[in-house]
RNA sequence: GGAGGGGUGGCAGAGUGGUUGAAUGCGGCGGUCUCGAAAACCGUUAUGGGCGUUUUCUCGUCCAUCGAGGGUUCGAAUCCCUCCCCCUCCGCCA
């Protein structure tokens, strides 16, 4: 959600920002509405002034026993007036909420111009590894060693689902282990979150209702399954005020996640890249406006400082204006080199979302006692997106004989020295 | 799942149709008193929105808000309906 007043006050630079995401005419409309709105309103309050003042009398004169039949005639007139023009003000209101809950974020000014294939390289670090044997994919290499299990898994519950076994679970069990306590480190407090949410937070992440095709429904209890523990991460303050000292609010939350991945037919269907179901070390951050900027790279090195811990070849790149998900304002991919398909892929993201978020979820804080409360700012990344680490970890670290070496690292959170030797 | 009881200001807790945005107490903040502190006393104590005022800080005024939404009424914290949440007992359950 914008800062409408603030645009009211001067929608220039708003207007061009939303127009690199092609929504300057939707504001437009949404300001129609916002004036429309505000012609009506002093004439319903004035009525209402009335009617109070009306009120008051008629109770005095009551009180002195006196008749107050009259004056309750004419209200009862003023009230049918009243009314009609009460519906009137909250069919636009309502218009005008519906619109602005479908406008995106404005665009951080650094964010690059352009779609889906004009992300920025900004940097590629680490080694891809070379291999003297023809490389193996991590579906081969989990069905020969009984690690990944697609075709039951299927049959159970459909296509993009898997079973995984023996050594992987253990290795996904050291991977959450190792992101959980590096990022405690950095000041995340660990947190399971619900999975299932109401629509509440769905709404105020920015998920609803431009992506609700993305998110599985439960229609009977009405629930959500989350797709990423953002969304429950974001409502854990929402409808607060924080005090100034309570920032940055910073936590890690370990959960499932669900995705229906409507649209994404026929892309990516070998093995497990993409699921409708896998576990995911998240960050989120609440911090004041004035921070969000340096929360968001400060989150971005922590992603790389993973990718790099866990000896998985990476670049990042930022991501264009097109491609960003409503609530961000900018947005960051690091994606890890994928030595069965040649290419880099998307492991982790991390997004700046501002105070989009946190207006519609109502979360603020106090800047200082005694003054008034203003929106905080929040921003996710991800620590550890299992499934898609562990094809990493697989396939970089695949030897000739199909074992798997596994970094130091994990090793240290738990994880075998080497799996499927 | 069954039965019952409740949601009022930071907290506790009055209030069943008319000066109740809301008594009272506690807490917080400011002040008086004091060498200082405590006690006592006085004052103050929300959020959102509109309009006006202001260069900013501000101030004034009106409207809304007693879990949420709708309804009845000239008028709703108070009456009716739907929903949400919490508590107690029974049942079930990891």
């Amino acid at each position: 959600m914008l800062d409408l007043r603030a645009i009211r006050d001067d929608p220039a630079p708003a207007r061009a920002a939303l127009a690199r995401r092609g929504f300057a005419e939707q504001l437009d409309e949404l300001l129609a509405l916002d004036a429309r709105r505000r012609e009506l309103l002093p004439e319903v309050e004035g009525r209402r002034a009335q009617q109070n003042e009306a009120s008051d009398g008629i109770a005095a004169r009551k009180r002195a026993g006196g008749d107050a039949s009259d004056l309750i005639e004419r209200m009862k007139a003023l009230s049918v007036e009243l009314k009609g023009m009460q519906a009137e003000l909250s069919e636009v209101e309502q218009r005008r909420d519906a619109l602005a809950a479908t406008l995106p974020n404005l665009p951080h000014p650094e964010a690059p111009d352009g779609g889906e294939d004009d992300a920025v390289v900004l940097r590629e670090v680490g080694e891809r590894p070379s291999f003297e044997f023809e490389v193996r994919d991590h579906l081969d290499l989990g069905i020969e060693h009984g690690w990944i299990e697609v075709e039951q898994a299927a049959a159970a519950s459909g296509s993009r689902f898997a079973y995984l076994l023996g050594d992987l679970v253990m290795v996904e069990l050291a991977l959450v282990r190792f992101a959980v306590e590096l990022v405690r480190a950095e000041g995340f407090e660990p947190i399971v979150p619900p999975v299932l949410v109401r629509e509440g937070p769905l709404y105020g992440t920015g998920y609803f209702p431009a992506e609700r095709e993305m998110i599985y429904e439960i229609e009977r209890d009405e629930l959500f399954l989350i797709g990423t523990s953002e969304v429950p991460l974001a409502a854990l303050h929402a409808d607060q005020i924080l005090e100034a000292e309570a920032l940055p609010r910073r936590y890690a939350g370990i959960s499932t996640c669900f995705r229906r991945e409507a649209g994404a037919a026929g892309k990516d269907t070998r093995g497990i890249f993409r699921v409708h179901q896998f576990d995911k070390v998240e960050m989120f951050s609440f911090v004041a406006p004035g921070e969000s900027s340096a929360e968001h790279q400060r989150i971005l090195g922590i992603e790389e400082r993973i990718l790099a811990t866990l000896e998985i070849p990476y670049r990042v790149v930022e991501i264009a204006v097109g491609d960003l998900g409503a609530p961000a304002a900018r947005k960051f991919d690091c994606e890890a080199w994928i030595p069965s398909q040649g290419r880099y892929r998307e492991l982790t993201s991390c997004s700046n979302t501002t105070d989009y978020q946190a207006r519609r979820l109502g979360a603020r804080f106090r800047p200082q006692p005694d003054v008034a409360p203003a929106v905080v700012h929040t921003l996710n990344g991800t620590a550890v997106a299992i499934g898609r680490t562990l094809i990493a970890l697989i396939e970089n670290g695949q030897r000739v004989d199909g074992s798997v070496v596994l970094p130091p690292a994990l090793v240290e959170a738990g994880a075998p020295e080497r799996i499927g030797a």
